[in-house]
DNA sequence: TAAGAACACGCAATCGCTTGCATGTAGAAT
DNA sequence: ATTCTACATGCAAGCGATTGCGTGTTCTTA
């Protein structure tokens, strides 16, 4: 061991007793004197001793810690997953590992296979856009991995999932551009593979029924990686002009802010006459130019009621059997009219 | 345990081996025929065998990852750096652990801790804006554990370090404002703590000295947590406005978006006549109005940078006493007028 | 053919910690 | 005074993997 660190052994030592007297002074077991407990527990405290948590996880086969799943952390709805994740975790002494798939079911297989080999006691995960086949987490699920699914869901999968109200989002979002006079509003939407994909395209779809407005397919653009390519942004952006939308929404945080960038770049002018709303966590939106309606999803809430969910699995004592779907409400926020016509 | 996977146990029954000739097999070494390695590999194959890690550790005192902190994810310049430091690590076979400070000494001290106990083989830190003692650090440092600053690093302290030239960075940014006309430029900064500010200050200076403008103390404000509180970036803003300045040079990425959105609360007509130049490495900078000019750091080779420098102290067969500061050229990204002034 | 070298493998200790079981001691109960 | 109970502590196994040392086998060499 590179670091000297004192260990259960040392302290027996020093003490005159047994590492299990010890061990138990430690962990506040029944079996031991208060005499005893004190002496063990001033000596560790004067040495600075820090259990092993190796040794600890290789014994007790459990880490403490449970592995995170996001397509990228530089992403302000999954930065803030990751903080209410944490608020929580730590409270009740739980570590947290954070893996990035960037959108790749490689990199995401790879990453919870290896999370998983390093004894984490749960897994919380949002499946990348290439991800359709999940049956490498059905095996470590019914190995006895506890596992919760936030934003990104599979379908078929018994445990407990956390997502945003994402049909009403959209449907709020479109009704948000029907409202300002908009007709043919475009939709610029993530993967196929996705839920968030389909339940944003129902809530879309179901804006436009309320006012009788044709659903037009060609007007929905998918983007298969999430908007981690620019090309496949101003593919979309290009396809789109010569439908002269006079309104877009746009379904994830990635896209919102690459779209705008690539109708900025493709064609500057339209950029400032189309309406955009979309979902986005940034904190920036008040910032950007053209500006947007953006529907905010609770992600800091999110990440807590995921990983309070995941911990009472991993606590639970018997099998979990029932299992819920919480379902977060979004809250859309208008363009600032004024500010946004005096400086435009 | 919960996962019933197959240990090396197994794998040596199931073969009529001992645990310590499959274990050679696996590893590799030289005392053991082609023919029982090749079986065993096979056998493992079939049976998927994963090494456990933890046992690993246990035994060998050393973990294969590598600790990461950071102030937060939540923000361009360092998400960039850990994608940097990630794509390196992997490389290597080593993975990551990441940590936020959250710009809190007591946070990041707690963090140290826990990533050292949990026998990280090296630490890459970037320290927060609170953190004036760093005792703790040569504490483990001493103790042999391998330690690589980036970006905020101490001084007297002897180990690789690998950060931008900031003086450069700052001077370009501050040259910029004065050839664009500016003479009253302000200078929004981090906590005088931080090796960045000091650094990136004197550019500053240095830039108003060469075309002989005056320094004047009172344009300079601190920030003391990095921004991450609102209200001190409005304050300072507001303290900022009776001296009237037409230029403004920031210098971190969080202050940066920050200052923006504080102008724009505090006097949004204002906001839009100053000129604005900062560190930031948002991508998002295009969309930004009002727009600015920004330096933009090399993170993510930063994280290549001082992941290879770590990488060297940990698999160094002898101390190593030959320590490096590496740095990196910042880049000056102009506004694009023609862009910014159709739309403004 | 006999002795030594080279090779392939097993035994067992070890990393630090937890815990079931055994042991010893003191006080309570008869 | 003797037995029983309760409590405090120690012993030792075990988590999964690595590795120094010892041993048995085969092959080489004189």
């Amino acid at each position: 061991m590179r670091f000297e660190t004192s260990t259960i052994k040392d302290i027996a030592k020093a003490l005159g007793l047994s590492t299990s007297t010890v061990s138990r002074a430690l962990r506040d077991r029944y079996e031991i004197s208060e005499e005893t407990k004190k002496l063990v527990l001033a000596y560790a405290e004067k040495v600075n001793y820090r259990a092993n948590p190796i040794a600890r996880s290789l014994k007790e086969r459990r880490s403490y810690s449970i592995g995170i799943i996001v397509s990228e952390i530089a992403n302000n709805f999954f930065s803030q997953v990751i903080n209410g994740i944490e608020s929580i975790a730590y409270d009740k002494d739980y570590h947290v590992i954070i893996s990035q798939s960037h959108e790749s079911f490689e990199q995401e297989k790879l990453n919870v296979d290896h999370l998983a080999s390093r004894s984490i006691d749960g897994l919380l995960i949002a499946l990348s856009s290439e991800t359709q086949n999940i049956d490498y987490l059905r095996d470590l699920y019914a190995k006895g991995l506890p596992i919760v699914f936030f934003d990104r869901v599979p379908e078929n999968f018994e445990t407990h999932k956390v997502i945003a109200n994402n049909f009403k989002g959209s449907f709020d979002a479109t009704e948000h551009l029907i409202l300002s006079g908009k007709r043919t509003i475009a939709h610029l939407t993530n993967s196929e593979n996705l839920s968030i994909t389909r339940e944003r395209l129902k809530g879309y779809q179901a804006a436009l029924a309320k006012y009788h407005i044709d659903f037009n397919p060609d007007l929905v653009k998918y983007c298969q990686h999430g908007g981690m390519h620019s090309e496949e942004l101003e593919t979309a952006v290009k396809e789109l002009l010569p439908l002269k939308p006079d309104g877009i929404f746009i379904a994830s945080d990635r896209l919102t802010t690459g779209c705008i960038m690539a109708l900025k770049n493709t064609n500057p002018e339209f950029a400032h006459k189309i309406a955009i709303a979309g979902f986005t966590n940034s904190n920036l939106v008040e910032l950007f130019s053209p500006s947007l309606t953006s529907v905010r999803q609770p992600a800091f809430e999110m990440g807590q009621v995921a990983t309070e969910l995941l911990i009472s699995m991993i606590e639970a004592k018997r099998p979990v059997v029932d299992f819920e779907t919480r379902i977060l409400d979004t809250e859309l926020i208008k363009i600032q009219k004024a500010a946004s016509n005096k400086f435009l």
